[in-house]
RNA sequence: GGAGAGGUGGCAGAGCGGUUGAAUGCGCCGGAUUCGAAAUCCGGUUGGGCCUCCGGGUCCACGGGGGUUCGAAUCCCCCCCUCUCCGCCA
């Protein structure tokens, strides 16, 4: 959510990132309701003032009254009542005149609130101006020894390579047709060694994570209350995407989700609260397994592992100060996290900075990682596909989008500190989604007979195994 | 799934229709005392909205929402949550 005072001192602000994000979002509609809003609320708090000062004359002297009134008979009970009669009549009045804007104001509430939440975090000055991903600008790519992305796979090692479906198909990895049975398209079950792999990577990440990086491993909940979506800022944007539990209609009292990400639970944790600043930054790492719909994807990467409902995936975030720099210098931090990575899984990929379209209305700067997947890309006069660089991480910065949403806090100053209660910042990023990292894990290091030679930061997790095939 | 109890400030815990945003205790902050500290004493200590001539004004919130009432933390209804016992169960 977006700080509705920041909206009415600069609309243009956020007119100008709706537009270079490419969201449609009635702004001048929503300074129009909120101005109404204000309008309404101030006469309604002088009646209210009014109302609570009666209140307090009217309390004693109703009470002589009543007093009076046990003793009193004939006339002098009439008079009596008739006192008591017009001492309640002017509060009735005003009681009458509240109720009435009360419900104006109700009235306007739900297109208020429907459009400010869909008002976007306008994007960074620096972020490149895009329509789409094909506006992303890539920042740097890189490749360990042996590796020329100028190159094509086989130029590169000397032999065709096998896409990551034909590898797991010989080996045993994944039974697709079988997961398909069980749970539909997108469907999948990692076998042997795959599972195997697959476990692997997640705890390599997760142990890189915490103990070289500091992060704090957490478990998280992925069945949530809607509240944990839209405080999240994934509702009511991104809804289609995420499976609904039905209980509300059955009886549970509330329909629940299911998380697309570990950040749903992560970024929950501390809704609400108003956090020590000398514990921040919070460094936060979680596995979880995440479940996207994939609504409106139909027909798109339909084959193997790339495009799934059901995955998992560590997650880090980050919680810290309101403080541009040091989001700046988190977002460098986590990439770089993720980087080295790569790196020892020996992984080709490239930064791309997100363009204004590619961002999202969360998102004030975003990089996505992408991986080189030797199996995608268009398939040559003989088959062989081209390769084609395949999105595996994606390290978003939210300044307090997030936060502000969730009620999030810290008191600048610390402990004793005297400072107004301040939004935190976050920041979020994938370690490693799997079965996705899989392909290019696969792909790249596969060898000419088929065989597969696993990394080495991954053989301890697979009792030393270090091949498959 | 059945039966019951309860949700009040950082915590504990009063209040159960009328200056009660809330007693009291603990904690915390400031000050006094002290060479310093403990103890003691004094003072302070929720969050948010709106308006502002920046002095302040005003409203909201006692789990959430609605209702009764001139007036609700206190009465009524719905929802959420927690706890105890029984049943079931990984």
């Amino acid at each position: 959510m977006i700080d509705l005072k920041a909206l009415r001192e600069n609309p243009d602000r956020f007119i100008d990132g709706a537009r270079k994000k490419g969201v449609a979002v009635d702004i001048a509609r929503l300074l129009a309701l909120d101005a109404e809003r204000r309008e309404l609320g101030a006469r309604q708090e002088a009646l209210r003032a009014e109302q609570n000062r009666l209140s307090k004359e009217i309390g004693p002297k109703l009470g002589q009254l009543t007093g009076k009134l046990k003793s009193a008979s004939g006339d002098d009970k009439a008079a009596i009542e008739a006192e008591v009669a017009e001492i309640k009549a002017a509060p009735a009045r005003l009681k009458e005149d509240i109720q009435a804007l009360e419900q104006r104001i109700a009235s306007l509430e739900p297109e208020f609130n429907e459009i400010l939440l869909r008002v976007p975090l306008p994007p960074d000055a620096d972020v490149p101006v895009g329509t789409s991903s094909d506006d992303n600008v890539e920042i740097r790519r890189w490749a360990p020894n042996g590796w020329d992305f100028g190159k094509s796979f086989e130029a590169n090692r000397g032999f065709k390579p096998r896409t990551h479906i034909e590898l797991c198909e010989m080996h045993g990895l994944v039974d697709f047709p079988r997961g398909v049975k069980i749970a539909g398209s997108r469907s999948y079950i990692l076998t042997g060694d795959g599972m195997r792999l697959h476990q692997a990577v997640l705890r390599f990440a997760l142990d890189f994570m915490t103990n070289e990086n500091g992060f704090r491993p957490l478990s998280v909940p992925v069945l949530v209350r809607e509240e944990a979506m839209t405080g999240t800022g994934f509702f009511p944007a991104g809804r289609d995407q995420a499976y609904q539990i039905n209980e509300a209609d059955r009886g549970g009292g509330y329909d629940m989700f299911l998380t697309g990400t570990g950040e749903v639970g992560l970024m929950g944790l501390h809704q609400d609260e108003i956090l020590d600043e000398a514990t921040l930054p919070l460094r936060y790492v979680t596995v979880s397994t995440c479940f996207r719909r994939e609504a409106g994807a139909a027909g798109k990467d339909t084959a193997g592992l790339y495009r799934i409902h059901q995955f998992d995936k560590v997650e880090q975030v980050v919680i810290d100060v309101a403080d541009e720099s040091k989001s700046r210098a988190h977002h460098r931090d986590m990439i770089g996290f993720v980087e080295t990575l790569l790196q020892r899984l020996e992984l080709p990929y490239r930064l791309l900075q997100c363009c204004t379209g590619d961002l999202g209305v969360k998102n004030a700067d975003m990089v996505d990682i992408e991986c080189w997947m030797p199996g995608r890309g268009e398939p040559d006069a003989n088959g062989v596909p081209s390769g084609a660089f395949g999105e595996t991480h994606s390290a978003s910065r939210l300044y307090d989008y997030q936060c502000r949403r969730l009620n999030m806090r810290y008191r600048p100053g610390g402990e004793t500190g005297k400072g107004p209660t301040t939004f935190c910042y976050s920041l979020n990023n994938t370690v490693a989604a799997s079965p996705r990292i899989l392909i290019p894990i696969l792909e790249m290091h596969q060898n000419a007979d088929g065989s597969v030679t696993i990394p080495e930061p991954l053989r301890p997790y697979m009792n030393g195994q270090a091949r498959i095939g």
